[in-house]
DNA sequence: AGCTGATCATAA
DNA sequence: TTATGATCAGCT
C-alpha cells in the first residue's frame, strides 16, 4: 500500500494523480489481478484506489483516512456522465436508538467530509480499461445536509416505531433503506410493531443516484 | 431503461 | 455477526 497522506492536500495531489488512467495500469502497479468482471469482486475497485491512496481503515468502522476525517467512496460512471448506481453509506441501527439524533449519528459523520472518485462503470466497458476520473473532495451544502436529515429522521421514526418491514426503497427523497447484507437468510434484531423484538434483514442507508449526480455536477460547475 | 430488492467477497 | 468494499439482475 502507498504512503497514507498526512494532509488533505496531500490526499488530493495523490487522487487526482490517477485520474485518466485505467484500472488494467492501477491494478498493474499494485500487483493486483484485474477480475473478469465484477460479480465476485463488488468490492475490488473501491480496494485498489484504497491501496493507491493509502487509505488506512481496512474493515475497522473508522473513516478510510482517519487521521483526516475523510472517507473514501468510489462511483461509477455512465456515459451520460452520470452515478450508474446508488451510493452504500452504512448500516442502519435498528435497535438501540434511545438518544440517537441527527447530530450524532454515524451516517452523518460518514457524510461530513468523502472523497469522491469517479469511475466509468458501464459493464461493456473492460474492467482493466475502465478510467479514472477527476476526484471531488465534498462536504454537504447546508442544503444537502437538511435533505439528508429529514429523510434520514422520516426513517429513523419508522424504525424506531417497530415499521422497518414496511419501509421501501421508495421512501426518501435522497436516502434510501434497502437490504444490505450477504443473502436473504442473515437475520439481525430489530422492533416490531408493538415494541418487541423481530429478526429481520439488515438494512443499510444508500444515496440516490440524482442526489449524488447532482453533488458531482454541483463541483463541475463551480 | 431504471429501480428495487438481493447478493458477493473478505476481515476481525 | 458485524463491519468493510459495493454491484448484480429481475421486475416493472
Amino acid at each position: 500500500m502507498q504512503p497514507t497522506p498526512k494532509t488533505e492536500q496531500e490526499l488530493l495531489e495523490r487522487a487526482q494523480s490517477l485520474a485518466g488512467l485505467t484500472l488494467g495500469e492501477l491494478a498493474d502497479a499494485a500487483g493486483m489481478i484485474t477480475p473478469p468482471d465484477l460479480r465476485r469482486d463488488k468490492g475490488w475497485v473501491g480496494q485498489l484506489l484504497e491501496w493507491h491512496l493509502g487509505a488506512t481503515a481496512g474493515s475497522k468502522p473508522v473513516p478510510d483516512f482517519a487521521e483526516l476525517g475523510i472517507e473514501l467512496k468510489t462511483i461509477p460512471i455512465g456515459y451520460n456522465g452520470k452515478p450508474l448506481e446508488t451510493t452504500f453509506v452504512c448500516v442502519a441501527p435498528l435497535i438501540g436508538l434511545q438518544g440517537v439524533s441527527w447530530e450524532n449519528s454515524h451516517i452523518r459523520h460518514k457524510l461530513a467530509r468523502v472523497l469522491w472518485m469517479p469511475v466509468e462503470g458501464e459493464r461493456d466497458i473492460p474492467l482493466g480499461d475502465r478510467h479514472v476520473g477527476s476526484p471531488l473532495l465534498w462536504s454537504p451544502s447546508p442544503e444537502e445536509e437538511q435533505q439528508l436529515r429529514r429523510d434520514w429522521e422520516e426513517l429513523m421514526d419508522m424504525i424506531v416505531l417497530g415499521q422497518v418491514e414496511q419501509i421501501t426503497a421508495r421512501h426518501g427523497e435522497v436516502l434510501q433503506l434497502r437490504p444490505k447484507a450477504a443473502n436473504g437468510r442473515v437475520l439481525t434484531e430489530a422492533y416490531g410493531a408493538n415494541g418487541q423484538p423481530i429478526k429481520t434483514q439488515p438494512r443499510g442507508f444508500y444515496l440516490k443516484t440524482p442526489f449524488t449526480a447532482s453533488l458531482l455536477e454541483r463541483y463541475f460547475v463551480i
